[in-house]
DNA sequence: ATTTGTAACGAAAACGTTTTCGAATTAGGA
DNA sequence: TCCTAATTCGAAAACGTTTTCGTTACAAAT
């Protein structure tokens, strides 16, 4: 059972390696005819090109590296499908890796894929990464580098984000809209721009809305789950303040939330008015559905991979490549959570 | 900016290839002195070892393929995040891609994975697979094969599931004790093992319980979804036929489903209990929550690590490998959906 | 003094491609 | 018939490792 290789064939054709290569790979110096008895034969002998063979000349694996925090979360998988189909469409494949949002972990990963070759790295950042050294590893082994969802701004490369100010200006103005006038915000941890960019929008629609900020009423959230933003409005509760709604960084940590509100006897939206982030898999189907935020992940994966082919080809034909930053628009999905009374 | 390889190393050290590589391979007959000569170099100089020329000469690229029919499903990014978490602890890396439920994908797919020469392939077959010569191709280029999820018998391989049979027992024979004596079945596809073997649960369920079955009652999903459970769930009901309780096959369809019950004023559970299948995130938040078996993706996931390492070592010991059929228990998660009368 | 053993290293082949460049053959044109 | 041009092919180098096997040098043992 060995393996077939281009020896195989040029043997049992009489021919020369090169030739089988070149007819194989769409050569014009090549007659139709030894092209057509290489192509019948590599077939019938179920010949299998060895790609990593074929690297050491190209310089080409055509595989990228994508390495995310949670590769079973909701949006990131979505993301990983947007990347896998727009790869697939273009003969490449893609290895994911997580990172458990640990910079550590981050840097040996980037260290791996760097040994594969891949031709390209995606990252979205862990929420404790403070060093970019990494990222800067990637740029200087001439693998191109795009960044989305949690990005660094300090770092050139192509960027794929959704416009997070002002999606939470449009949640919290929706909010105020719709009566809220003591609003607590679910925010993210300090360090990603992501949460920076949400906690800003939110903070300036109050402004816009001659709402006072009160940073009383913002919660930080460590984790982005139910059980922590069920904890975290519960202690909240108990501190007595005045509030009528919540725009919350997360829809997991939002459905926690609305968890403790019930249990806490508030009536949603009656008494308190609820928006999310993520537009999560069934968060319509809630009681009450929940109002939020869309993020599109599988087009933000398609997006990332239009920048990394646009970038190679620029690379390829030796032309300067200008980095891109893509920003998907934000967009609200009004539910029941947030309904105005009647 | 050139990469640097063995061959520098050996240059600036003035000793030759052979014994760099050994030096950061760990091979003995290298004094320590140079040992660290080289480590500390290659330190300095950012060396990065390069898989693909490794590979030429080891055959073993430690990377990994796994086919899935959705990415983003949430049953299946749970299974990745297993093999993927696996996977890492043993320096290997894993690319992700998927079939869309196609047999062409599938075969495609396959081939594009055997050029990368990973050393092994896991894979849950797409619905319309029929033909296996694909797996059968995977087998002869001597590259390991585990089937998860969607198997078939007829491949010899190592196999990781769960007890379909007994799930779909168990949640019928549940919704009977709670009373139920007309239970409609959304069933899945024909060909899978997976929806026959459910099927053949909920058959023998009600045979135990000398309930008769009523062919009537069984309602084919092509697409398990939320809008085919709905659309079929109207459909069924108008049609009269008595019933108190559904098995769906998957929590989604159920979902679906419930949701024509509401708008039909069925009562969940007084009227009508329900238990779906995969114990889908949110499932417990929906209101009722929702009875349903777990299927323990990152498990099997996981499960299907350690059957490929262990057949990985057989082979490179060369001893015979015995193929292992892991079944991982089936569990019912009991909640409000299909709670008995009190 | 001779043999034996051991530690440390290097030469070189091999893995399977791609691609350049030159050679050989053929056809065409004068 | 001769020259030129086009067509088709092959030799060979190169990519960066791993690993076998031989060589050298020196210590230890007899």
């Amino acid at each position: 059972m060995e393996k077939i290789t281009l020896n195989e064939i040029a043997k049992e054709l009489k021919i020369s390696i090169s030739t089988v290569s070149k007819a194989l790979n769409g050569y014009s110096d090549v007659s139709l005819l030894t092209k057509e008895k290489v192509l019948s034969l590599s077939k019938k002998l179920n010949f299998i090109p060895n790609r990593q063979a074929a690297y050491l000349r190209t310089k080409k694996t055509k595989v990228i590296g994508v390495i995310l925090p949670y590769i079973n979360n909701f949006f990131f998988s979505d993301v990983i499908k947007g990347i896998v189909s727009s790869a697939d469409q273009n003969e490449y494949l893609v290895i994911n890796v997580q990172s458990n949002e640990s910079y550590e972990n981050e840097k040996k990963l980037i260290e791996k894929l760097l040994q594969q070759n891949v031709d390209g790295i995606f990252i979205s950042l862990a929420k404790d990464t403070y060093k970019l050294d990494h990222l800067e590893k990637v740029k200087n082994s001439n693998t191109i580098l795009v960044q989305f969802d949690k990005i660094s701004k300090l770092v050139k490369s192509s960027k794929v984000v959704i416009d997070d100010f002002k999606s939470a200006y449009l949640a919290t103005d929706h909010l105020i809209k719709n009566g809220c006038k003591n609003i607590v915000h679910l925010r993210g941890p300090l360090l990603p721009q992501i949460s920076i960019d949400r906690f800003l929008g939110y903070k300036k629609a109050l402004e816009d809305n001659k709402i006072p900020f009160d940073s009383e009423k913002v919660i930080l959230l460590d984790k982005m789950n139910d059980k922590e933003g069920y904890r975290l409005m519960n202690q909240f509760i108990s501190k007595k303040i005045k509030f009528d709604g919540i725009f919350s960084i997360s829809d997991y940590a939002a459905i926690g939330a609305v968890e403790s509100l019930k249990s806490n006897n508030f009536n949603i939206p009656e008494d308190i008015k609820v928006v999310g982030f993520g537009n999560w898999l069934l968060t319509e189907k809630l009681t009450p559905s929940l109002t939020t935020i869309e993020q599109p992940g599988v087009l933000i994966g398609e997006k990332c991979f239009e920048l990394f082919i646009k970038e190679m080809n620029a690379k390829s034909k030796n032309i300067e490549f200008e980095y891109i930053k893509e920003v998907v628009p934000a967009k609200l999905i009004k539910r029941r959570s947030s309904k105005k009374k009647i």
